[in-house]
DNA sequence: CGACTAGGTAAACGGCTGCTAACCTCCCGG
DNA sequence: CCGGGAGGTTAGCAGCCGTTTACCTAGTCG
């Protein structure tokens, strides 16, 4: 089988490559082009425009996140289990797809008006899931202190592109570890 | 006397804004003129090119970084003493200059090269600061690890650009507890 | 076999944008 | 009073870049 990728997406792959790297007004359409063999405007017979390239790029990713995260948390049992498990589930998705992360995380001023708030929703709800997981589990965080620690914990396991200096195992375990440890309620020591 | 900031420092900080939202290719010279009450090209009389102005923004940013953290644990006399002053130091200066830490964080990129030599190098010099302070407080990490999770504690601190629904106060506090407890040596629970 | 389609090319256009040029106006020291 | 530098202004150029156009293949299918 091995369900040869289709050009729409090997071409989605090497723009989040690019876009990453070089940020999305730092690449030319020629570049995305050269990056999968044909050039320049061949792009046009198969994305409208560099704009929309963007916006579907960012948008499956976040569905992407949604989806898996939720159907994470729905599988869990234990609140406890349930944190595990999303931290689990993005940890593997930044390590495996940094490009992409990297493009969610940067480019979202670059989207379309529409496409923005499309994308913002998503966020939202993903963010949502984890407010309440972690709510359940660190109960002296109110909703707001929740979602600020999200987006910290966001920020923590997102910063993986930067560093590459751990195999993927030694990297998800830290990851994993220092996320998990920063959502700790607070302990009274000694 | 209030020091009025020189010309120089106003566009700085004018531009600083405006590219951490916008990009830098996203903002243009004249977006930078308007927002100090001048218009376009009149830059030009303080500063040789746009590139200019993003190098000298990014290389005061990381020696102010750099200078400050070791001053920081120069002053301390314990480690842990040294790791809280340095985490402080850090969430401070990302909760009071979100703009600028954001430039730092996406706009290395669009460095001249010997700007982004420059830059590079002072960050690195920043890194192993936290890197020593790391090892002595956490002697379970070994040095590649170290510098893994000394860039993922700067992505925890440095989102905060993201989620101001905090006010500044409890924002740090937040912050300084999640960053300290995801450096926290393993602990063996039950 | 012919016609249509999918996917590619190279060439050209048009707008945006960084930067330069030419010029103007304070202000200030001798 | 007057000469020059500091700091503006507007007009314009040059180059880049996203997009369109016109054209060229292979396949595919009636």
């Amino acid at each position: 089988m091995a369900e040869k990728p289709s050009r729409r997406d090997q071409i989605l792959t090497a723009a989040a490559e690019l876009f990453a790297r070089h940020g999305f007004h730092g690449v030319g359409i020629d570049d995305i082009g050269a990056a999968v063999g044909i050039s320049g405007p061949a792009l046009y017979r198969h994305f409208r425009s560099k704009d929309a390239m963007l916006g579907e790029m960012l948008t499956s990713i976040s569905e992407r996140l949604l989806d898996g995260g939720q159907a994470r948390v729905d599988a869990a049992t234990t609140a406890d289990e349930a944190l595990q498990a999303l931290v689990g589930w993005h940890v593997d998705f930044a390590l495996d797809d940094p490009a992409l992360i990297t493009v969610q995380m940067r480019n979202l001023a670059n989207l379309t008006d529409p496409d923005r708030r499309r994308v913002r929703a998503l966020q939202r709800r993903y963010v949502e899931v984890w407010v309440e997981t972690i709510r359940r589990t660190v109960p002296d965080f109110d909703e707001p202190t929740a979602r600020a620690a999200a987006h910290a914990v966001f920020g923590l396991i997102n910063s993986t592109p930067h560093s590459a200096h751990l195999d993927r195992d030694q990297m998800a375990a830290l990851l994993s570890r220092m996320a998990l440890a920063s959502l700790t309620p607070v302990v009274v020591t000694s």
